[in-house]
Parts: C-alpha cells; structure tokens; sequence
DNA sequence: CCGATACGAGACTGTTCCGTATCGATAGTT
DNA sequence: AACTATCGATACGGAACAGTCTCGTATCGG
C-alpha cells in the first residue's frame, strides 16, 4: 500500500497504470529499505537530524535512488511518517471507562515506541517550519484520536454515564496532554498502569465527597 | 543582574570584583540588545533557527561581541533562556482550587508568550540534541512549577478538602499536560476560561453522581 | 595624548548538507 | 543482441552557518 495522496514515489511520466515501462525496473526492495531508513534516523537524531546522504547509507542506497522517487527532502519525510499508522482501536461501548482505556493504552504504545514518539515533536517543536508535515500529522493522527476520544465522552453524557455538564474538550485535552507530558519530562516511575491511572484520574475527580 | 551559575559573560581574567579593567568597558546595552535578539530569533524561529549572524544583525552588533561575552551558541541561549523567568505566585492556601487556579493561570500566560511558549518545544523537540540545555530549563522552570502543583495538592489531601486517595503525579500530569496539547494542535477556541475549566474539571471529575 | 580594550562590520576558513550530474554495472523489455 | 531505465557510488556546485580574525573607530583610565 503506497501513500499516494501527497506526492508519492514518482512514477514517471504517466503510461497508464498497467502498461509496462521500459527499462529496468525500479526496486521495491530499495524503497523500503529508504523508507525503514528515513524513520530510523528520524527517531534517533530528530527532525533536522535526517540527512538524505545518512539516510542513504543506513538504506544502503545511493542518493539519485531516493530523489528518483522523492523530489525533495520534505517529500521523503511526509512519505515515511505518512507510512506510521497506528491501529485504531473502535470503541467497543461497554463503559466509558473502558473505551477511553483502550484509547489511551494505545497512545502509551505509541509513545514508547521511539519512532511514533517523535512525532509528537512535530507539535511543540520545530513543526512550524513544516507547514504540511504538521498539516498531515494533525489530519491524520492527531484529530482523529481526539475526535474519537470526544465521541466517547459525548456518549458517555448521553446514556447518563457521565455528569451533564462534563467539559468534553477540556477533558480530552486532559488526556492527551497528560500523556504528552509524562515521563518526557521526568522518567517518573507510573509506566504500567499510567493510563488506568490517568482516566480514572479523569472520571473520579479530586474533589471529596462528604 | 548578570547570570553567572553557567557560564555568563566572560568578564576576563579575574582582576578582583571591584577593580576596574583598563581599556573600554563593555556595552551593557550590547549586552541587553543580544539577549533580545536571541530571544527574538528563538521566538521566531525555532531552536535550530537561531544563528548567531543573524542575531547580531537583530541586535546591530557585530559577532565578535557576541563571541567576546559567549563562547558559544549553546552558552548563548543558556543565558538568553535562563533571563526568561516568570514570577511564581506563591500559594494563598485559601482553597486548593484557587491555588491552582493562581499557577495554571501563569502558566497559560506563558504559552500565550511566544517566547516563553517556544521553549514548551525544548521538552518534546530537539531537546535531547542540548542536554545541558534542557536541564537547566528542566530544574528552572518545569521542576519548580510542578512541585508547587504537587504541593498543593498534597496539602489539600492533608485538610480533606480533596479525596485521600488522590493521585498527585497524575494530577499534576493532567494540568500540565493539558496546558501544552491546548491550542498548539489545533487553534481551539476555549482561551479566556481556560485555566478554570480545567482546574475545574480536575476537582469535579466526570463521573455521573447517583 | 597614550595605551588598552571594546566597538560594528565583514572577510575568511572549515564544515555540513541539499540537490544534481555522472560513472560503469545491472536487469528488465523487445 | 539492442535498448532503456535503475542500480550504488561518488564528485560537484551552492548555500548556510559556526567560529576566528582583521579592519578602522570609539571610549575608558592615567
């Protein structure tokens, strides 16, 4: 599955999608190995960290390779991490409480994995000098996590599970920040059950009851 | 008030705290201007962004007068950040609500600024590539505030007024958290109440009372 | 006035990196 | 076999930038 939405690997000059083009072939095989590449130096130097000639090399690749295909270093990154979908877990809607662990889990995985993690950058960091990749990130990442994450709390106010005047776009915000700001911050110690902690946090509240 | 715990501008060979050194003295508003400037690249630019010629032109300074106080550009913006500091309202302890009310407030004027707001990047960004750098932000200003939400928290456990078994990192995370994933993601529309509805929602919880 | 240091300006060196061009070799089609 | 596009490798031009150095000038104490 190829992204092909925002300038995927560029093909040629069109010649219809079954017609064979002369010559040789290009090599599935290298531009998985650059794709692999891109991500790896990605997690481990950051964003201005990814030089096409490192990326090169890691891929065992030479450079004509990739920019046959990508026109331009911003292209290859919005390909690679555009290559990062994570699986999206449908809530299954036997409680809040249990939707909203299954969401969160999978953004702690996702934040342990270097990789995903360091997209997360793209939001406070650099992101600005990268219009489109943050774009990109936002639409398919980040909103639509949020917006699942909305629905199950609108729902959650609508059979009654939840108070009527929950503040719906604070309380994902609450979620999804807190995730941001653990352990980045300070390796603090709550890996295991961080997220059960954090939406029960949510649903309990601090105030006591008399 | 000069910065000197790292590195501050090389005063020269030690000629004694009082004595005068022979020739010109340098331009304390040189001095003013660079910071600035610094602090206006940063802002504008990013981390990566800042580079030294264009922060002399900024401040009408050539580059041997920055390299004359600074050794480097990581010293730099180690004096340039460190100068950044904001007032930290110390707890009334009139209630635990307005306590927290009083920091997140703070806090949401900080990200309103972008200068201060570009250093949030430094926690999830390019951070780990100026190590020295995070964690002097890290025991200046992140370290300090999150103490004092924790300490209020905890002595709103100790006078009852929130429930004992109260998750202080995980509410500390949650106020933080929210406050770095609010807006920068998406330009929401929740600004003036901000800071209420979320200490707010923390106190209340979302789940449905019987 | 003299010596010492700072000043702004900018030339200069060395490094890094993007993106292009070129090499002989390779792997396909016709 | 002829043709053609891709292969990895590498040289190259150009830009950006860190850090050093050198101008001629300005400002201090003595």
């Amino acid at each position: 599955m190829q992204p092909v939405t925002v300038a995927g690997p560029d093909t040629g000059p069109a010649t219809g999608p079954i017609a064979r083009r002369p010559g040789r072939p290009r090599s599935e095989q290298a531009e998985q190995a650059i794709i692999e590449a891109t991500l790896d130096v990605f997690a481990e130097q950051g964003f201005e960290g990814v030089c096409v000639e490192l990326v090169a090399a890691r891929a065992g690749v030479g450079k004509a390779t990739i920019y046959r295909r990508w026109p331009n270093k911003e292209e290859l990154l919005l390909a690679a991490l555009g290559s990062l979908k994570s699986p999206y877990p449908e809530p299954q809607g036997d409680s809040v409480r249990e939707d909203l662990l299954a969401i969160i889990e999978v953004m702690c995985a996702d934040k342990a994995d270097p990789r995903k993690a360091r997209r997360y950058a793209l939001l406070l960091g650099e992101g600005e000098k990268y219009p489109r990749l943050m774009a990109r990130y936002k639409a398919e990442v980040v909103e639509p996590r949020r917006d699942m994450i909305r629905s199950v709390i609108r729902r959650g106010i609508g059979t009654g599970e939840l108070r009527p005047d929950t503040d719906v776009e604070i309380s994902m915000l609450t979620l999804t920040g807190a995730i941001m700001a653990q352990e980045k911050s300070l390796d603090g110690k709550l890996d295991g059950d961080f997220a059960a902690r954090l939406v029960d946090g949510l649903l309990r509240g601090c105030t006591a009851r008399p």
